[in-house]
RNA sequence: GCGCCCGUAGCUCAGCUGGAUAGAGCAUCGGCCUUCUAAGCCGAGGGUCGCAGGUUCGAGUCCUGCCGGGCGCGCCA
């Protein structure tokens, strides 16, 4: 490609002129006054040659072969600035890629197949699945996804809490409401479930195992209902994941760290490390030697653990299965844990900042400017189902992504109902969907559009070398999105794109501008801009895939109307 | 009080690991239907980048201190 030749001119014209040690970068400039690509190296070099930064640009274009490059201008601008001009066909030599990498374009081995693990959702079964979880589900997936496509091996990996104080309010929670139908009046638990899901898991009970546990506050009775109640919500949240187009290669369960002694092996290693201490009856380790705030209890006053310490077992086994990259995602609520964990993990053994964290803001749901709350079933939150019953898969993980994490998100529920452009998710859509509609009405097969010979010199209109140069830019659009875990890059990515096909598809109109209809009767340029339509089909295609999205061949709205 | 995150156009937000005249969508205003989807396209106005210092050729971006907002600071998870 262009960019890569140009490079290697620079690198070239560089040991010409005896520096040795300089980073070339190639950026797109903003304004497309400023070429095609534009390098500062000059700027860079300044203090280095102790030279003016226009006298090195100056020197540097005057010894520069760019032949190659397809490059038919080299301009010193600004303060500095090196700015390059490409040919028509330079600019759409990047076609040819796009269509014969298809299905892979964008994919790089930036990762050689290093193992990495994503952990993301990580739910408590004691209730549906919150907006919270939706963001992370969306952002989880899709950071994973852009993992896979710069050549990391990636595990998805869910941890259920499904141990410890939490699960036990669920049990006393479903107890009070069990007895409730049965016709006793009981106080509700101190920070128990108060959502509408506990009552019918106590009816579904009792309908379907009678009332053998009236009255019966045993243990046996509460730990049948703690599994009742985990079982069915599990199922719940099982469904959520899969309708919201999820799939775990792994669901962890707390419980199992537990059964399989690793928590009692955990306790042992802290303890031999000589950090561990007694204080008031609990057992505390001292994670401010690694730079925690305060030290952390452990295992608590009564002999059972406190969360921190499964927590750190389970971390050991993600670094023991293999995992030595970890990225968990998690909501920013839960910040604290962060260095706790770490510092757990160091006392260990494991190298400093192991895991690395993405912790996203909170969401809030919007109508009309005014904040939506209530939920029927959960009651006190807006469940994830609620959400994407309403505005469907499609719309709700895109703007889960569209922000980036650390920031908080505002879900506009009358942006995402609208079925026009001003959705981002329909626009980048109907973008797709119109690059289909050409070959529907040129009635040509996409599948046998050729990569070879297309005349592309011909696609000389600003609009297309625009759209082609971000098209270009694709590839190296995810390596960003994916090295800053940040899904959102590749949104604004798909929305600019978008926007710059339907400028281009718009000028293509015949009606306004005939000399770049799209379906052009000069036949080579008909070709070369059916190439083109195929090239976004597939830039877009292989984006939406990534952010979990899909890429429908038709926006019909009275099929859509229908399906309502 | 301490820690983390956020303050950019009327609104919601980008700003690519310090670069050229700070961008996009929505909203507002003005043009465009003999339709390969007007569900759209083109154009215009709109900014002390929270405030004040500092670092340097250059700061929305880095450092310090304030101001405002969110989240956390349990022998809860």
């Amino acid at each position: 490609m262009s960019d890569a030749l140009i490079k290697t001119a620079l690198r070239r014209t560089l040991e010409e002129m005896g520096v040795s040690e300089a980073e070339i970068r190639l950026e797109r400039p903003r304004d497309p006054d400023h070429g095609d690509w534009a390098t500062n190296l000059p700027l860079t070099l300044a203090s280095q040659l102790r030279k003016p930064p226009r006298d090195i640009a100056q020197e540097i274009s005057d010894r520069l072969d760019l032949a190659e490059a397809g490059v038919v201008a080299v301009e010193i601008a600004g303060p500095g600035f090196l700015n390059f001009r490409l040919s028509s066909g330079a600019v759409a030599g990047a076609l040819p890629q796009i269509l014969s990498e298809n299905r892979a374009y964008g994919r790089s081995e930036d990762g050689s197949g290093q193992l990495i693990m994503v952990e993301f959702v990580s739910a408590n079964p004691t209730g549906p699945l919150h907006l919270g979880h939706g963001r992370q589900a969306a952002l989880g997936d899709a950071i994973s996804s852009l993992l896979d496509w710069n050549g990391w091996t990636v595990h998805r990996e869910f941890y259920y809490n499904d141990a410890g104080k939490q699960i036990q309010l669920l049990a006393e929670s479903v107890w009070v409401r069990y007895q409730q139908i049965l016709g006793q009046t009981l106080e509700f638990p101190e920070g128990g479930y108060q959502g509408e899901y506990v009552r019918d898991l106590a009816q579904e009970m009792i309908s379907s195992d009678g009332d053998r546990f009236k009255g019966d506050h045993s243990p046996e009775a509460l730990s049948f209902m703690r599994e009742f109640a985990v079982r069915v919500l599990r199922e719940d949240q099982d469904r959520d994941l899969a309708e919201f187009r999820l799939s775990f290669d792994r669901y962890f369960l707390e419980s199992s760290l537990y059964s399989d002694g690793l928590v009692e092996t955990t306790i042992e290693a802290l303890e031999e490390t000589g950090l561990v201490y007694e204080l008031d009856g609990a057992s505390w380790l001292k994670t401010t030697q690694y730079g925690d705030q305060k030290d952390r209890v452990m295992v608590k006053g009564d002999g059972t653990p406190t969360y921190f310490l499964p927590d750190v077992a389970y971390h050991m086994t993600k670094w023991e299965r293999g995992f030595s990259h970890v990225i968990n995602v998690q909501g920013s609520d839960h910040h604290s844990t962060v260095d706790r964990v770490r510092a757990g993990l160091q006392t260990l053994g494991l190298p400093e900042g192991y895991p690395e964290y993405v912790l996203h803001q909170m969401v809030t749901v919007e109508r009309e400017g005014k904040e939506v709350k209530f939920s029927k079933r959960a009651g006190s939150y807006l469940t994830l189902r609620e959400l994407f019953n309403e505005v469907g898969v499609d719309v709700a993980r895109y703007f889960f992504l569209m922000r980036k994490p650390e920031a908080h998100l505002v879900f506009d529920l009358d942006v995402a109902l609208d079925q026009s452009e001003k959705n981002p998710v329909f626009k980048v859509q109907y973008a797709h969907a119109r690059m289909c509609s050409i070959f529907r009405k040129g009635q040509v097969d996409w599948g046998q559009i050729p990569v070879d010979d297309l005349g592309l010199e011909g696609l000389s209109h600003p609009l297309e070398r625009d759209l082609i140069k971000r098209l270009a830019d694709f590839p190296e659009t995810l390596r960003r999105a994916a090295g800053a875990r940040a899904p959102h890059i590749l949104c604004d990515f798909l929305e600019q794109t978008a926007g710059a096909v339907n400028s281009w598809y718009h000028a293509g109109n015949p009606s306004r501008s005939p000399e770049l209809a799209v379906l052009a009767e000069d036949r080579d340029l008909r070709a070369a801009r059916l190439a083109l339509a195929r090239s976004v089909q597939i830039v877009l295609r292989n984006g939406l895939e990534i952010l979990g999205v899909s890429a429908p061949n038709r926006m019909d709205r009275s099929e859509e109307e229908q399906d309502a």
